[in-house]
DNA sequence: CGAGAGGCCTGAACGC
DNA sequence: TGCGTTCAGGCCTCTC
């Protein structure tokens, strides 16, 4: 399931080949995946050339004069470029046709993704209004404490909150706190500045280490030169409830927490 | 407004 | 072996 560093190697991939190029044709195999794809992705985007390949949050923007196609993976989706000749496989909703013979395809077998349109000039809705990206310099502990003030929610589920901040999902905010020492059940408006600093700290660095390694696989992402992923075995909490804590070595503890399975250290995490 | 629940969708894992 | 059930999850949208 692309988080964002998966997004994000997904867009230094893509770009070498897009960037500067004309796309030819779209090809919509069925007019929808979560929303139905937009119309000018088909009436407009034709003959135009793809100026940038840019990232918003886990949004993909591929930016022309008139306007930009604006992709979301959601969980299962993967794009690839392929030669203009590769035969199509179960869930290749989407083909782009690039100048130059290569394809841009979009598979997503549970089509939680979307393939949407954002004019020139103008802010998609679904962009206006998220929060900062994580590796920005905003985005620090400060600003976290000062917006979590007086809410009750737990602290996991307003990092996962996209007006909050964007891009931590369900993989990375269970490593984040486990390395800021915070439980994942606590309410965020109890959670006292310094340890928010921390916990800034902790997304950043494992954010951008993750980006570095090209992103983790578990089990749909696949990156755009085929390659898998290999961040997995280093998770710490993620997905290892009932086995060891990597530093105590007592039992990891696991429940919902805002409808979402959530592992951690009661002992370490507080 | 905040908080929590619902829903989309399919494949993998699981139980009988 | 085969089939039905459960789970997973980003994140928008609805309800209270």
């Amino acid at each position: 399931m692309p988080e964002l560093p998966e997004v994000e190697t997904t867009r230094a991939g893509l770009a070498p080949h897009l960037t500067g190029r004309r796309v030819l044709a779209a090809t919509l195999r069925r007019p929808d995946l979560r929303w139905p794809i937009a119309p000018e992705i088909a009436a407009e985007l034709p003959g135009q050339r793809i100026d940038a390949v840019r990232r918003r949050a886990k949004y993909l923007l591929l930016d022309t004069a008139v306007g930009s196609a604006l992709l979301h993976l959601g969980m299962s989706g993967s794009l690839r470029v392929l030669p203009g000749d590769t035969p199509v496989r179960a869930h290749d909703h989407v083909d782009l046709a690039i100048e130059g013979g290569h394809v841009l395809r979009f598979n997503d077998p549970r089509r939680f993704g979307c393939l949407l349109w954002q004019a020139a000039d103008s802010v998609h809705p679904l962009l206006a209004g998220l929060g900062p990206e994580p590796l920005s310099d905003t985005f620090d502990g400060d600003y976290l404490f000062a917006l979590s003030r007086g809410r009750s929610v737990a602290v996991k589920s307003f990092l996962m909150d996209q007006k909050v901040v964007v891009g931590v999902g369900n993989i990375y905010v269970a490593e984040a706190l486990f390395a800021a020492g915070i439980s994942p059940v606590r309410e965020a408006g109890k959670v006292s500045r310094e340890r928010y600093r921390g916990l800034a700290d902790a997304v950043r660095a494992i954010l951008g280490h993750a980006i570095a390694r090209g992103g983790t696989t578990l089990r749909d992402f696949i990156s755009p030169d085929g390659a898998p992923g290999y961040f997995e075995q280093e998770l710490s909490v993620y997905g290892r409830g009932g086995a060891p804590c990597p530093t105590c070595g007592r039992v990891l503890k696991q429940a919902m927490v805002g409808q979402r399975a959530t592992v951690w250290c009661g002992h370490c995490q507080r």
